[in-house]
DNA sequence: GCCCTTAAGCAAACATCTGTGCTTACGATG
DNA sequence: CATCGTAAGCACAGATGTTTGCTTAAGGGC
């Protein structure tokens, strides 16, 4: 018999090995047992030779943000409800939702991992904080375009944005109920900066 | 004179140890050519041999985990002020004196993404944290003590610990005065849980 | 002042990560 | 169907991080 089979595939295709590469960042951030997360146990983890990654990624912490940039850009549906408080509130429902779920919290430390550590980056590493933003910049300014006032992205960062992070990172499940519509309340009824308000 | 100096000594203290690799680490992490803060650099910049430092902590998890506990401590004298407020508002300025250095967000940043490598090092994380939410429900405690009726840990958590965090981790500079008052102030004025006030 | 425990220092082995030259399968293009 | 560019896989080498056995200085207790 012709042990050859047609899809005898030896070699992975580019698109395969990204995916599969994606894969095991996923699954690895996830793992139980706190893995290692270096290319080559992410590269063992796809199948995929780990001089592939090298090669087409670089570092550890540009595979990272690839994952995380793909990640994000998928599950951000970004809704437009026509009120400020519509929005953010659907920002938060979506955030708080995947906070619940392991590989969402593991997904916000992956950003927090992609980030650029050297002291000297830290405007780069504010910057690439920023990118992970858009969509609550795009909400801001849906809502300054119908004569809103938002909140400043300051504030939205202290207040909406922060209670989640710190959720996602430390592992602190969010109250059962009511959470995301709690945080929009505080956060569109709080003081905003010295002098603003008031 | 006695050529002989009596601290002639070959070999280093613990202490002495102890100390240099500490401060081999604050260095490090303000180094501006992007420091790698592995072991043997750690040990190198401290003038100790590398194996001291894999005996005594066993790890850079947590040899980094041992020095923020050790700056904490040192620079949380937890004032008594009398009131909630000023408790909070003491609180909250030693939290932002500590990540106003380039040093101090790096330090918070490498523990609370630090990998969970080895297993213990889970529980090492969830302890540094709790270390800090202890100051937290000393203060509630008196608060209540007094009969006053501080937020409840949660909101505390939302709203003062978590952009404290939030900030170090990503590196974004608080505002240049006044911020922990304000947010304290938002932590006072605010709407607790769901039930709780109004 | 002597002894004894502790831990620093040294050297070498060991494991792991990172990078390079090369071959060749894969898919696209004509 | 033939050819070509891209990138995956392999093997190996170099660098770096981690660990171990041993020796011996340092400091404390008797």
């Amino acid at each position: 018999m012709t042990s050859k089979q047609p899809t005898a595939r030896i070699r992975k295709s580019p698109e395969q090995v990204r995916s599969a590469v994606h894969q095991a960042v996923i699954d690895l951030l996830s793992a139980p047992d706190g893995a290692e997360l270096t290319i080559p146990a992410i590269a063992q983890h796809a199948g995929v030779n780990h001089t592939s990654i090298y090669r087409r990624w670089g570092s550890r912490e540009a595979l990272l943000a690839d994952v995380v940039t793909t990640r994000l850009e998928r599950d951000s549906p970004l809704a437009d409800t026509g009120t400020l408080r519509g929005d953010l509130t659907a920002w938060a429902e979506a955030g708080v939702a995947s906070i619940r779920t392991p590989e969402g919290r593991l997904l916000v430390r992956a950003v927090a991992l992609s980030m650029p550590s050297s002291a000297d980056m830290q405007t780069e590493r504010a910057q690439h904080f920023r990118r992970r933003l858009h969509s609550i910049e795009r909400i801001r300014e849906r809502a300054t375009a119908r004569g809103e006032h938002p909140p400043p992205l300051e504030q939205i960062l202290d207040q909406l944005i922060a209670p989640l992070y710190l959720r996602a990172i430390f592992g602190i499940d969010p109250p059962a109920t009511g959470y995301p519509e709690l945080l929009v309340d505080r956060l569109l009824t709080s003081t905003g900066a010295p002098g603003t308000a008031r």
